[in-house]
DNA sequence: AGTTAGCACTCTAACTGTTAAAGTGCTAAA
DNA sequence: TTTAGCACTTTAACAGTTAGAGTGCTAACT
């Protein structure tokens, strides 16, 4: 499609906005990237580049800006290599490192240093709760008159709500509980706690419909609950020079705001892969100046969660998907060790049993 | 001090200010405040009050323009009355009238409400963790490797944490744990949890202290942690006329983003009353172009947590302390009605004891 | 053929000057 | 004590000017 040449002056143009958030001259280019072209020919081509959608100008003697189209075709082809230093991937190793009892919070710990390091702002959410499959539902009585219920899933993800009541709760209706939904939920997704679920267990218990209902309400409700967003660094976007305009910094602050267009958007990329979207690629029309790339992090098929950069459509592309492979590759390292952990702990179990 | 007319006419300054957001003129004065007197004697008022430091200029010609001293006469003495409708009483009623099992979701839901009524950008930490009595501690085994702490204070406050073992973990040790820390525990406030308290606990214990260690560990991360922020309305701060500096919205931007900063300002302010910090008034460098107001809401001498407003200058303080002052109330009901019916509860337990 | 020097042309950004409108302070009279 | 009247100040908006940066095109060169 595109000649070597073209591909070499498109990338220099890319490369140069990315740096300098100014249009880029043929002048500039000859000279920064030392072409052995004159500025003449290289207007050419820029020329060409321009007709067929590469590259945009601001006005008609203005330099070179790379389109959505430039954007799209950098981020496939003309970014090859990784760019990240020793020292950054020292610094991730440090900061992922440290001991987390919980996902979600190596989620967070991860999400923060990647906004340390690309100096972007960055945003995440746990898994999504519907397609866990519980382990372990567990009631715990606090006091006499409130209930704790804590839910375990496979993938170690833990989840708890608290229901207060009335009149006071005895330890063996708590162990009545306990068998009852674990007999029948554990190894069964989250979202299999519905309508017919509901009826079954208050078919299946002998008393008061006025303690079943309030738990199976606040189950329901933790579970359909929007994860929580989390979010860093959103002041550092605001020193890049794009945020001049007030108009943009209002959309971005805005955008950070509604929480749920967030999590859409977290939540539409693709497992195994990261995911770039580019301006306009955005199906949200708020989100059409600016570009968002995201992840995925997982251990098998297990989603444990979703981490994205939000940034002007200007991204260091090549920087944000080197340091963001890394971070993942950690990441699934750090998980894999512990299932593997686990795994040994079952082995160990299987052994005992078979040589009793 | 200030003479009556001296005093309407600063209210009227103020007032309108507040609306248009525009250096108030001697004219617009006379005209919308159906004042008797001339524009001229205005101005020799106006004059007069600038000369006391009460109002400001913008430029020489410029209308007048209040100080951070004349907000504080306003806020101390002018604004007497409640300024807040039926509508907004009977939404606040809808709102927080919604049954909540935890604390936490009640100031959440406070905060919320808040800035849907003021327009303004609201913010809450909860309850401070070291303040509260331990009433229970409970320790809960999830599989066989992770254990559950769950602490609940008198206050209702619920904090869990987990920690993850590399070796199996009891029932009997559990129970070891449970009876060991509630009795040493039980009635202390949270801050015992401290290092005479861990040498104390370790030297008790039967076994190793890879069990107890990272127990206390934990359990102190929880306590020393800083209340998350809940942060509300962001955006709608943004609409404002003020917010047309680029370099206000940035500041604001950094504010909202410095969390520490506002859990600082929140944690500040003195327990039953609403507190007023105007521009320079806060400690604060980064703040002196904002004001916010904040109350802290509690029953009895417990701390639940803090509600704050933060917004330019020109604020609507009227409104604000108005339906802060409603919400304040109508929290402190909705916890004391909880609170006796705790009282009931242990007044009915007493009562079948006596009558045994 | 492809490349390049040269030049006319375009557009921006910074600045200068001008003007109308808004508002004050002051003086002198009521 | 109040107020009408007026000179003075400042802003904001608009128009005009200019220097500089950069392009596109033509014609010459390899």
């Amino acid at each position: 499609m595109l000649d070597d040449r073209k591909k070499k002056i498109l990338q220099a143009v890319i490369d140069e906005y990315i740096n300098t958030a100014e249009p880029v001259s043929s002048g500039a280019l000859v000279k920064k990237y030392n072409l052995k072209y004159s500025s003449a020919t290289v207007r050419n081509e820029l020329a060409e580049l321009e007709g067929k959608g590469y590259l945009d100008k601001t006005h008609t003697s203005s330099g070179r800006v790379p389109s959505e189209k430039g954007y799209r075709f950098y981020v496939d082809e003309l970014i090859k290599d990784d760019n990240i230093s020793l020292e950054e991937i020292k610094y991730i190793q440090s900061k992922l490192g440290t001991k987390v009892n919980e996902i979600e919070d190596l989620t967070k710990i991860a999400t923060t240093t990647l906004s340390e390091i690309t100096h972007y702002t960055t945003v995440s959410i746990g898994p999504k709760a519907q397609t866990q499959i519980i382990q372990e539902i567990k009631f715990v009585l606090l006091g006499s008159r409130m209930l704790m219920v804590v839910i375990v899933t496979d993938s170690g993800l833990v989840k708890e709500t608290i229901i207060k009541y009335n009149e006071d709760i005895t330890e063996s209706q708590v162990e009545t509980l306990n068998n009852l939904f674990n007999s029948k939920l554990k190894g069964k997704p989250l979202s299999k706690i519905d309508k017919p679920m509901e009826e079954y267990i208050l078919s299946e218990i002998k008393y008061s419909i006025d303690v079943i209902k309030p738990i199976i309400e606040q189950i329901n409700k933790i579970i359909e609950a929007e994860e929580n967003i989390y979010l860093e660094g959103a002041n550092k976007s605001l020193e890049l020079p794009e945020f001049k305009s007030l108009e943009l910094v209002k959309n971005f602050v805005n955008i950070l705001d509604e929480k749920d267009l967030m999590i859409d958007v977290l939540n539409s990329g693709l497992a195994k892969d990261i995911n770039v979207y580019i301006g306009d690629e955005n199906e949200n029309e708020q989100l059409k100046d600016f570009s968002i790339v995201t992840f995925k992090h997982s251990v098998g098929d297990k989603d444990l969660g979703t981490i994205g950069i939000i940034g002007p459509k200007r991204m260091n592309y090549s920087k944000v998907i080197s340091v963001m492979k890394y971070i993942s590759k950690k990441m699934n390292m750090d998980l894999k060790m512990q299932d593997d952990a686990e795994q040994d702990e079952n082995r160990t179990e299987d052994d005992k049993n078979n040589s009793n």
